[in-house]
DNA sequence: ATTCATAATGGTG
DNA sequence: GCACCATTATGAA
């Protein structure tokens, strides 16, 4: 419970306001006209538009890409579609440094009891995330304002509040708004525990890309961080209630290959063996066979239909050879929570109780 | 009850 | 020995 952040774990190129091409990613010839970066409150320090010359290659990467994608349905209840790649690998490299930069990350601390004593367990993972649920959007968001459809008219003005009466939203161009399409009565907007942070432009274009392939909508960005091999992810679903009925969830790798492994969920501890309706997870189960994919840069996978609700899947710590040891990599996930307790549910698992976030 | 991280174990190549 | 894998146990939320 005594979750808590660390910027003091991480330890980036120095972040500005000011634009700054001194750093990493210039290897273009021509360099961009600088643009404002994102500001909002619940940003604990801005956060820099894409560059033009990124931008542009990927919206030309979206337009060639591999927009297919490889189906994998070829297990039980496993429902998957492979692009690989879906950004060409000099693309996903670059973004993968400009977000490793930008974008504000966290690595979630808390303390464990074992041996009576309190040990500190550092999650092993740097991450972030960005959004809202169903129920809420932001006034400015591009194209969170309808459902992708646009339908967000004149007549279905939204009304606005102001969140838990808190004034640092009236003050932002990106107002939380409740969404016309909520069938709550109430006018008033759900009452968070953590602010819900809008999506970052740099992420914005991204999830297009994502959203266009995918024929899917998203209003989540989760952003993982394994800056060595040391870092992973232990199997799980995403399967929480506030997902919906089978989700839909891309991920998108950058930056160093690490394996993605897949399985199925193992048999329910039945103590009677009273066979289930269908026996269906017989193939899972410890014999199951382990999917694994050795996701690369610019690699995509789409989890969706019942692929959540019986399979598990996990980054496995690597330990890699050479001095360098395993480089570091991004993995951005999107997703669409229904309700706000999913949007309390990321940011305290994921933000936490806000170390560091620019308020006021 | 389930989930997640860690550590220990024993097996494989 | 090393990297990896599956399994088990522990602790906590």
């Amino acid at each position: 419970m005594s979750k808590r952040t660390l910027d003091a774990f991480f330890k980036p190129p120095p972040k500005r306001t000011k634009p700054d091409n001194t750093s990493t990613t210039n290897e273009e010839n021509n360099p961009s006209p600088p643009q404002s970066p994102d500001n909002h409150p619940t940003y604990p320090h801005s956060i820099a538009k894409l560059p033009t010359h990124l931008e542009k290659a990927l919206s030309e990467a979206i337009e060639t890409s591999n927009r297919e994608g490889k189906i994998m349905n070829n297990q039980p209840d496993l429902d998957c579609v492979y692009f690989q790649p879906f950004l060409p690998r000099r693309t996903a490299n670059e973004l993968f440094r400009v977000l490793r930069a930008e974008l504000p990350f966290y690595r979630v601390v808390y303390f464990a009891k074992r041996g009576g004593v309190d040990v500190e367990i550092k999650t092993p993972r740097f991450t972030t995330v960005f959004g809202v649920d169903e129920e809420c959007f932001f006034a400015c968001d591009d194209d969170d304002a309808g459902d992708g459809n646009g339908n967000v008219n004149a007549d279905a003005t939204p009304a606005a509040a102001d969140i838990n009466s808190n004034s640092q939203y009236r003050t932002s161009p990106l107002t939380l708004r409740k969404s016309p399409t909520t069938t709550t009565t109430s006018s008033t907007l759900p009452k968070y525990t953590y602010p819900p942070r809008p999506i970052p432009s740099i992420l914005q274009s991204l999830k297009k890309a994502v959203e266009s392939a995918t024929k899917e909508t998203y209003n989540f960005v989760l952003v993982n961080y394994y800056a060595t091999g040391e870092d992973s992810i232990a199997f799980h679903s995403d399967d929480e209630r506030f997902l919906g009925f089978q989700p839909s969830i891309a991920s998108l790798s950058l930056g160093a290959e690490r394996e993605f492994l897949l399985k199925h969920k193992p048999a329910p501890a039945t103590t009677t063996m009273t066979g289930s309706a269908d026996g269906g997870g017989g193939s899972g189960g410890a014999g199951g066979t382990t999917i694994k994919l050795p996701l690369s840069s610019g690699d995509m996978i789409l989890m969706r239909g019942t692929t959540q609700a019986n399979w598990l899947h996990s980054i496995p710590k690597r330990k890699g050879r050479g001095l360098a040891g395993v480089g570091g990599r991004i993995n951005i996930t999107f997703r669409r929570a229904v309700i706000p307790a999913g949007t309390d549910n990321y940011y305290h698992y994921n933000v936490g109780s806000g170390g560091g976030l620019g308020v006021g």
